[in-house]
DNA sequence: ACGAATATGTTTTCACTGTCAACATAAATT
DNA sequence: AATTTATGTTGACAGTGAAAACATATTCGT
């Protein structure tokens, strides 16, 4: 007697076999996985749509679907990091809870995750190849940055958010210009030489504890 | 009786024929000015090798000959970009000397000219893009660091310029970083919120100009 | 002044890319 | 069960960087 055949979308995926199923199943993170794989491994200038495809076996023209174009793949890749990032900032704040100021841990976390993640932090603000009208990436970039936002205004004291004088705009964007300044700088390796002639060869992020610390005795 | 005719390279270019000289004479300028316009007009994405070619009306290989490969032009350009950088910054020093801190008209002639020239910033600091082993832009970019970095090293007062302590080395950082990285953050536009809920909605240089004062009364 | 070497442009070709259209297959919905 | 929708594939096209082969000017040694 015949048994009928069990169909495909039953059936479970076998490692063993490593069939290529016609559908993935879970393409979208595969395909952004590939991506940060490449920009680590390659680059930013060897990640192409097509590589990211190869690297995920599957066709080149594959994530066109979850992606639409390269934008909207290195968007949502960079929204990644932004997730990534406010995760950073966040733990550096538990961390140094009660030790230091919230403003001062965000921004060791700042410059921490831009040291761990160097690729993802420079895609992040290469924003002449994002779409940060692409909701995800809006979304992430806000989170992480209402984070800081948030905090700095808080040391403004100010009960409208909407109303701050010059001098409490300019503490904000000096903070914030200055670890994303260092930031950048050090991962274009313009630091390395305030360093090398520095006694005690101090690493990127000992100096930044050491601005801060120049700061609190203000 | 014959007239021997006047050899091609004696004859003066006759701009009203506009005759196709199959040698341009000045095809290298003519290419980092087309390149250029290319950036500033169409964006980075847009300034290919072929894209100067037909802008400055010569075939699409001619470049090669003047810069060897795309990174080649984008470094001299970029090259070009730090001389006009250097000399924005000097020029800031000349004009408040005797009434500003030379570190300080220094930092304004840096976001100065990161505000005029905002493509031309944004390529300057796109490393991966650019050989900074390319002598033009070698040069070009010490020059331009140098000028910080002697001013900055001053305030230092060492005798011995490889001797920094790491109290220097901050101070040093701090101030490069603040400055670098607030041109950074105001080119890619995420210094407006800030500016838009501050009364008077000061422009950028307002802020840093109110930054630099308030590290003064320190 | 003349010929050879060199510098400067052109044309052709190739591999790679993003993007699109047409199609195939699986999944979801009704 | 049939239809619609989501997900991948294949094939095509134009644009790009790069290299090779070639053409034409310029320079330089004699």
């Amino acid at each position: 007697m015949k048994i009928a055949p069990v169909p495909d979308t039953l059936r479970p995926p076998r490692a063993d076999i490593e069939a290529h199923r016609y559908h993935h199943g879970a393409l979208k993170p595969a395909l952004l996985a590939a991506a940060e794989l490449i920009l680590k491994r390659d680059g930013i200038e060897a990640l192409s749509l097509r590589a990211a495809a190869r690297e995920a076996g599957v066709s080149h023209a594959a994530p066109k679907n979850h992606f639409g174009d390269l934008r909207g793949l290195l968007s949502d890749l960079a929204a990644v990091g932004f997730q990534r990032f406010r995760a950073t900032m966040a733990a550096e704040v538990v961390a140094h809870h009660g030790t230091l100021d919230r403003l001062d841990a965000i921004g060791i976390g700042y410059v921490t995750f831009a040291k761990q993640n160097p690729e993802l932090f420079t895609l992040m603000f290469r924003s002449e190849r994002l779409d940060f009208g692409r909701p995800t990436l809006k979304e992430a970039n806000e989170a992480a940055f209402s984070m800081l936002a948030l905090t700095a205004a808080d040391g403004a004291r100010s009960s409208q958010p909407q109303a701050l004088n010059i001098e409490q705009a300019a503490r904000i964007a000096a903070a914030w210009s200055m670890v994303h300044g260092f930031a950048c700088l050090m991962l274009d390796g313009r630091m390395r030489p305030l360093l090398d002639m520095t006694t005690g060869r101090p690493d990127e992020l000992a100096i930044i504890k050491a601005i801060m610390g120049r700061a609190k005795k203000t």
